[in-house]
RNA sequence: GGGCGAUUAACUCAGUUGGUAGAGUGCCACGCUUACACCGUGGAUGUCAGAGGUUCGAGUCCUCUAUCGCCCACCA
């Protein structure tokens, strides 16, 4: 439909759910959501949600805070353009599909590889439905005809033209390095995806002969399985215990290897004994230590968390057991020297918590020093502007420490590496058509494409210009890009903005926004982090069909400040239910008394803005209220504080103007001249007043809006209010009598009058 | 080991150019008056974590301390 009749009669209390019925579609229909009009242009690329459930309050609280911003830009003019999508989300999305087939008893393996996809596909396809449904309920007026999935065959080009020039370019490799393993995901991952917990276990010292009889070395461990892959043991240089042994040789027990004694500036001589084993193969330290002594990498456990052939008589077991059995070989050797209990962190996988293994694999980096130095760059001379300031110097923190980027998974879901081998030549390419027939060099048609896949943040750091069609240079691209604000939870600045800013630098020669704004996290009553484990997880749904949307849009904007987490308490939402009930109420009462009244237009068509003798005191001081608070919103919403904005415009409305414009009113209303004067200065306050409020409750202000007198047919496209004339005397005055009618009132109650 | 944030009324939180402490919820008393009981009027409750400093003046700026929380980092 794109009509909404609007002459039916305002009922008794504020029913959300009636009052939102019919504006989405109304303004939707009408194109309104599509940029409008010749200005300036403003675009928010909306952070893509993963397509592997439901929305939970996290994405409300960006739908408020995003859809705030591009409703308010579009009232002052500005081209807005907000651009939805979704992420394909790489190993969480194979996951929720794994985890279904797992329901049925199978695994992807059973499926195979083209099977297993389709599948995904299935669930990709429903659940981008439900996403598009649920930011639909939740008021977001984003562009739907610029709706983009990351796994699109556009954005999918992108991927493959950004792999290939950085391969050409040789800033993307293939290296045989030590990476974090998950051997429950059976993937490389990044470090970012690795979450370090403590955890308490033992440590234990572990006692190594010297080949020449005269002694041995103790070392202390949490890993005892991991001696079985040690080629050396390192002590500090200048520690007096060990200076004489520094070049001479050990035995390793079990496996019996001659391993040498080396000095190494990285040993802490006061921890432990002071002298560390060194394993290349299965920890980041060592293995950084072992290119700086040449020392040889032996790995002793396989991708399944097993241990492998150099791990002599513990082959084939699992680690844990492994780490038994290394223990009870040397308490009976009589070479342990002591275990205590300790509490260390340990890296585990994001997804699935499983304890990842450090292990050397062949892989796909990015190599980041050169990318990293411009993106940081940018954030030293303020080109680049984080909200709040704070997170700039976490940002550059973690640029100016970045290390080379593992992008490739030993996943099936998500882009396939671009990359491709010939049997033939042995010659290798990457492509950016997706599908090739034959050697580009030899033109042999034995071809292999690499099994793996990009870490689903690849494709997301391309998301603002792939999203306009890049590679190709569209008309979109060409108006729409660079993009303005980056509106997304401070725990993704790594993830995803860094890798946004040095990819769009890279390949746009240009930010893909200037300010980075930050929200909290969106936790329970209790400030503790909702998870459905928790079982406190409150879906914004509920909320929204028992309050409003607008109610909960309200409540997320004002709730906190940026960068700061906020706790949703439910009383707060029906608080403020409650404001908008006031303002239908207000707005009841105002249409009431418009009943056959002449309300004076300006020249745009406008409820004009009263003036002249006819205006009582009382008529200056709101109009005085009104325009500072206009000022003052703008401002505060130029700010980014939005929270600050919503409070004053409710401020203004129900404590001012219903509390004591409206009561005053009353009176003059009953018939004596004056009505005229109070009648518009009601049309005109309140109207402007609905402006002032539509970014925040965007229905509730739309529905009582359109009743009242105004030019054009939405609020969403009214242009935002400009203030007006104020009256700082008569303001003064007026401030002076509602003071002394407090105290009137009071010395009443007192006296029981 | 570094870095950051929080500490304000019983509870949850605002308070950005330093100028006599605010809101919502809860509590108490009264109240159907051209909208609103999803309401109105009035009320009670705060050494703004602690100590010191700058200033005519500090919740707001500086230093230190305490407690809680978060992020980063390879403590074997």
């Amino acid at each position: 439909m794109t009509t909404k009749a609007v002459t039916a009669e305002l009922g008794r209390a504020y029913d959300p759910s009636e009052v939102e019925r019919h504006w989405y579609s109304y303004w939707n229909d009408k194109g309104y959501f599509q940029p409008q009009g010749d200005g300036e242009p403003f675009v928010i690329v909306m952070p893509p949600p993963n397509v592997t459930g439901e929305l939970h309050m996290g994405h409300a609280l960006f739908v408020a805070v995003e859809d705030l911003m591009i409703r308010y830009q579009r009232m002052k003019g500005r081209r807005a353009l907000w651009l939805p999508g979704a992420d394909h989300a790489g190993i969480a999305g194979q996951w929720v599909v794994e985890r279904e087939l797992a329901r049925e008893g199978l695994t992807r393996h059973d499926l195979g590889r083209e099977a297993f996809l389709e599948r995904v596909w299935e669930w990709m396809d429903k659940y981008q439905i439900r996403i598009r449904e649920q930011l639909t309920s939740l008021g977001a007026s984003c562009d739907w005809t610029r709706y983009r999935f990351t796994m699109d065959p556009g954005p999918a080009r992108a991927v493959r033209t950004v792999f290939k020039q950085l391969y050409d370019e040789e800033l993307i490799y293939r290296g045989e390095r030590l990476i974090n393993w998950c051997p429950r995901c059976n993937t490389a991952l990044s470090d970012l995806e690795v979450i370090h917990r403590e955890v308490t276990g033992s440590i234990w010292e572990l006692a190594y002969p010297l080949e020449d009889g005269s002694g041995e070395i103790v070392v202390a461990t949490t890993r005892p399985e991991t001696m079985l892959g040690d080629t050396a043991v390192a002590v500090h240089p200048d520690d007096e215990r060990y200076k004489g042994l520094v070049g001479k040789y050990l035995i390793l027990p079990i496996v019996e290897r001659r391993i040498p004694i080396i000095a190494d500036e990285a040993v802490d001589p006061e921890f432990g004994t002071g002298a560390v084993k060194v394993t290349p193969a299965h920890d980041f330290n060592d293995w950084d230590m072992g290119n700086r002594h040449d020392l040889p990498r032996i790995s002793v456990m396989n991708f399944d968390g097993t241990m492998n052939e150099n791990a002599g008589p513990f082959a084939g077991q699992q680690s844990g057991e492994a780490r038994r059995g290394v223990v009870a070989h040397f308490r009976e050797a009589g070479l342990l020297r002591g275990e205590q209990s300790y509490t260390h962190s340990v890296g585990t996988c994001e997804r699935c918590e499983t304890v990842v293994e450090p292990l050397i694999s062949t892989q796909w980096f990015v190599k980041m020093k050169p990318l990293a130095e411009p993106a940081a760059e940018v954030a030293r001379t303020g080109e680049l502007r984080f909200v709040p300031e704070r997170f700039t110097g976490v940002y550059l923190n973690w640029m100016d420490n970045i290390q080379d980027w593992c992008i490739s998974r030993q996943l099936w879901w998500g882009h396939r590496i671009p990359v491709w081998y010939c049997q033939a030549c042995g010659h290798q390419w990457a492509s950016v058509e997706e599908q090739q027939t034959t050697c580009e060099k030899c033109g042999s048609a034995e071809i292999e494409q690499d099994p793996d896949v990009l870490d689903t943040w690849f494709s997301s750091g391309l998301w603002p210009f792939s999203i306009l069609g890049w590679p190709d240079e569209t008309d979109d691209l060409k108006q729409y890009y660079p993009g303005h604000v980056m509106e997304t939870g401070h725990d993704i600045i790594f993830f995803w903005v860094a890798r946004m800013i040095f990819f769009g630098l890279k390949f746009m020669g240009e930010l893909p926004f200037h300010t980075v704004y930050l929200h909290g996290i969106v936790r329970d009553a209790k400030g503790e982090r909702m998870s459905k484990t928790k079982g406190n997880v409150l879906d914004p749904l509920d909320i929204t069909s028992k309050y409003g949307t607008d109610a909960l849009r309200f409540t997320l904007i004002t709730a906190a400040g940026p960068g700061t987490d906020l706790k949703l308490a439910e009383d707060r939402v029906e608080a403020n239910r409650n404001f908008a009930n006031k303002i239908y109420n207000l707005t009841r009462f105002v249409l009431s008394n418009l009943e056959g009244a002449e309300i004076a237009r300006d020249e745009q068509g406008d409820v004009a803005e009263p003036e002249g003798e006819a205006l009582a005191l009382v008529d200056r001081w709101i109009l005085t209220r009104l325009h500072r608070t206009m000022a003052y919103a703008s401002r505060q919403i130029d700010n980014y504080q939005f929270h600050e904005a919503g409070r004053t415009i409710y401020e203004f409305l129900w404590s001012e103007f219903a509390d004591w414009y409206v009561e005053a009113a009353k009176v003059r209303l009953r018939g004596d001249g004056d009505a005229g004067a109070a009648t518009q200065t009601l049309a005109y306050v309140l109207e402007r007043a609905l402006r002032l409020l539509h970014p925040f409750m965007p229905y509730v202000t739309e529905e009582l809006w359109q009743r009242l007198p105004h030019k054009g047919d939405s609020l969403i496209v009214a242009p935002w209010p400009e203030p007006g004339r104020e009256y700082a005397e008569e303001f003064e005055k007026f401030e002076a009598i509602k003071e002394a009618t407090r105290l009137i009132r009071n010395a009443r109650a007192e006296h029981g009058v």
